[in-house]
RNA sequence: UAGGGCGUAGCCAAGCGGUAAGGCAACGGCCUUUGGAGCCGUGAUCGAAGGUUCGAGUCCUUCCGCCCUAACCA
């Protein structure tokens, strides 16, 4: 027993990595010669919205079984509402697995593409007896399904009872169902029903509706059809069709499985197994489609690619890499318990990726003009930065130095605070690959803002060596002023102010966490040059301030760079904590 | 309420009867021309209570909590 299992795990997994139950049981299939040794998975997407973070797990999930076990994966939309669907989410959903790096090969199939087979078999179902015409109104089937009641507070479940026209003969049913397909009836006035059992404990298999009269067109059978199919009826029978081995999906259609296997049954058609597991939520996100068009209508975003947004569009606008999207994905597990996955996971991963593999720049983001006074007026020389300390490959490059020069803002402090070693008056710190200067002046305007510092460099330490050995403990980024692009940068927080923006107090909103720093855009960024060559989805570290991405609004004369994410940053942390401190005093004071 | 599911550290998550992996976060420290990166170190008796067993997170019973469904959406 304990042998079987450990060969099952060299099945899948011969490093040291949990298997998780999902690939146990597929690799168990495949042990007993289950599906002739075939795995066979999808992914059914339905084109009513762009694709998040969240899709990106379970698409994973299924692509990568599917290549583990020298499988085959598919890709099928899930389109059999058109009142919600359309191309447009189609494309993008297309686009944004081809950038994730799923490959479906030649597999793209439509639920719509089934449209005729399912019609057969539904007049096959009515012929067994298995399926009939109701003519009761949605909120009769409703009432008849046995509608859970509030009474007091306690909440009651009444049986089921049948429908009026459960008992119409098969002749009958199949007129008028062809009449249905016809176009005979208005929409809504009928549907068809799989004849189940009304007095069952599972509410979805109380007869529940496989077709119903809708008069809208679609965007791909266009008005071919004035009847659609039903999730429920429509899912297991195209799994079937395309000899899906195993349908994973999430956890809110484990109470459909037996019915997703009562058609299966009734059609005796190749049976996959349906396989369900947990759904994933992110922090201080949300992570439904619902929502985020909600998102997308009311404004309170730019569009479904918004950089704060958890699409995957919206990520890859910011500046995500598809590595740091699979590392986490795979970081995360398959289980069935519900979950809270922290962002500071996903924010970790995409750190990783991005420090082997972004070039470093500097730019400064508030910029804090300094003058190096014995520094000659028009002499510029050009010092050699390291592109890449991760990465030896990744080369040099020569960085403008002259008088005039910028620094960060929140580098120089006229009375800095303890543990602060950056610029101060008198202090001496070092400007990186350049040389070290000590702040000698302040200069305020009338309301006494400090306008511009001056400094003096020490001629021997260019490069940022000191030869007599001594040491600086800070390093400042720069830019030169006369060689600086202009640039703009947005930076973003988290779209909401709560881990969780759904727990709301009693008579609010989850709209009301929404936080109102969450894109903050600064439009007086002053750039190293070398950056006027930057072209949209280019990604760069700006040393000491985080990854960047070249965003789709840049022009060649102004650049717009989105923060992807912060660097790790333990000063802030610092700063952070000591607030925290002082206003938790102030409080309880 | 009925049916279905879940409950291992702040957050994920291994564990499959033999005495609690790993990651993130947090907190210390080392190192550092990014207060970056890297390196080292620090934490749980497993929802609760009973029971079976030489031995239980793992088996049984009861209880508690949370989630899903109760759509002619998927």
């Amino acid at each position: 027993m304990a042998k079987d299992k450990l060969h099952q795990n060299n099945i899948v997994n011969n490093n040291k990595e949990p298997v998780d139950f999902v690939r146990r049981i597929i690799a168990a299939d495949l042990a007993a010669g289950k599906n002739n040794g075939r795995v066979h998975t999808r992914w059914p997407p339905e084109p009513n919205g762009y694709i998040h973070i969240g899709h990106a797990k379970t698409v994973l999930l299924n692509y990568w079984i599917a290549k583990e076990f020298g499988g085959r994966f598919n890709l099928r939309f899930d389109d059999t509402n058109p009142e919600k669907e359309s191309v447009e989410y189609i494309e993008s959903i297309i686009e944004d697995l081809c950038w994730l790096g799923v490959d479906w090969e030649d597999r793209l199939y439509y639920a719509s593409d089934y449209f005729e087979q399912l019609y057969e078999w539904a007049e096959k179902l009515i012929q067994a007896g298995k399926a009939y015409i109701c003519d009761l109104s949605s909120e009769e089937i409703s009432q008849y399904r046995g509608k859970a009641i509030q009474s007091g507070d306690k909440i009651i479940t009444p049986p089921g009872k049948d429908s009026p026209y459960r008992n119409r003969s098969a002749e009958e049913n199949l007129d008028l169902f062809r009449r249905m397909r016809a176009g005979e009836f208005p929409d809504g006035s009928k549907t068809l029903r799989a004849k189940i059992d009304m007095a069952h404990s599972n509410l979805n298999m109380r007869d529940p509706i496989m077709y119903r009269i809708l008069r809208t067109t679609h965007h791909r059978t266009g008005d071919r059809w004035c009847i659609y199919p039903t999730y429920d009826w429509t899912h297991g029978q195209s799994d079937s069709i395309e000899g899906i081995t195993h349908s994973i999906c999430t956890l809110e259609f484990e109470n459909h499985r037996p019915l997703y296997d009562w058609f299966l049954q009734q059609l005796a058609v190749f049976h996959p197994q349906q396989i369900e597991v947990t759904r994933m939520n992110l922090s201080y996100t949300v992570l439904s489609k619902r929502k985020l068009l909600q998102l997308v209508e009311q404004g309170c975003v730019d569009g479904w690619d918004d950089p704060r947004m958890p699409t995957l569009s919206a990520l890859r606008r910011r500046g995500y890499t598809p590595a740091a999207i699979h590392d986490f994905v795979r970081r995360i597990g398959v289980t069935k318990s519900e979950s809270i996955v922290d962002v500071a996971l996903l924010e970790h991963c995409l750190r990783q990726d991005l420090n082997k593999h972004s070039p470093r720049v500097m730019g400064v983001l508030a910029p804090l003009k300094v003058i190096i006074t014995n520094y000659p007026d028009d002499r510029v020389e050009y010092l050699t930065a390291i592109n890449n300390p991760e990465d030896v490959t990744a080369g040099t490059r020569n960085v403008p130095f002259s008088k005039v020069l910028y620094i960060e803002q929140e580098d120089f402090m006229e009375d800095p605070p303890k543990k602060f070693y950056r610029l101060a008056p008198g202090r001496e710190v070092r400007l990186r690959y350049a040389y070290l200067i000590t702040c000698t002046d302040v200069a305020k305007d009338e309301q006494g803002n400090i306008k511009e510092i001056y400094c003096t460099y020490d001629p021997a330490t260019r490069g940022g060596n000191t030869p007599d050995g001594r040491r600086v403990k800070g390093t400042l980024h720069w830019v030169s002023a006369p060689h600086a692009i202009d640039g703009e940068v947005r930076l973003y927080e988290h779209l909401f102010k709560k881990e969780n923006p759904l727990l709301v107090d009693k008579g609010e909103g989850w709209l009301e966490n929404l936080n109102p720093n969450s894109r903050i855009i600064l439009t007086d960024c002053k750039l190293e040059p070398s950056l006027a060559e930057a072209k949209p989805g280019d990604r760069f570290q700006f040393e000491r301030k985080g990854y960047f991405c070249v965003d789709i609004d840049s022009e060649r004369a102004k650049p717009v760079f989105n923060r992807t994410v912060t660097l790790r940053d333990s000063w802030a942390k610092l700063i952070r904590r000591e607030q925290g401190k002082k206003s938790d005093f102030s409080r309880s004071s």
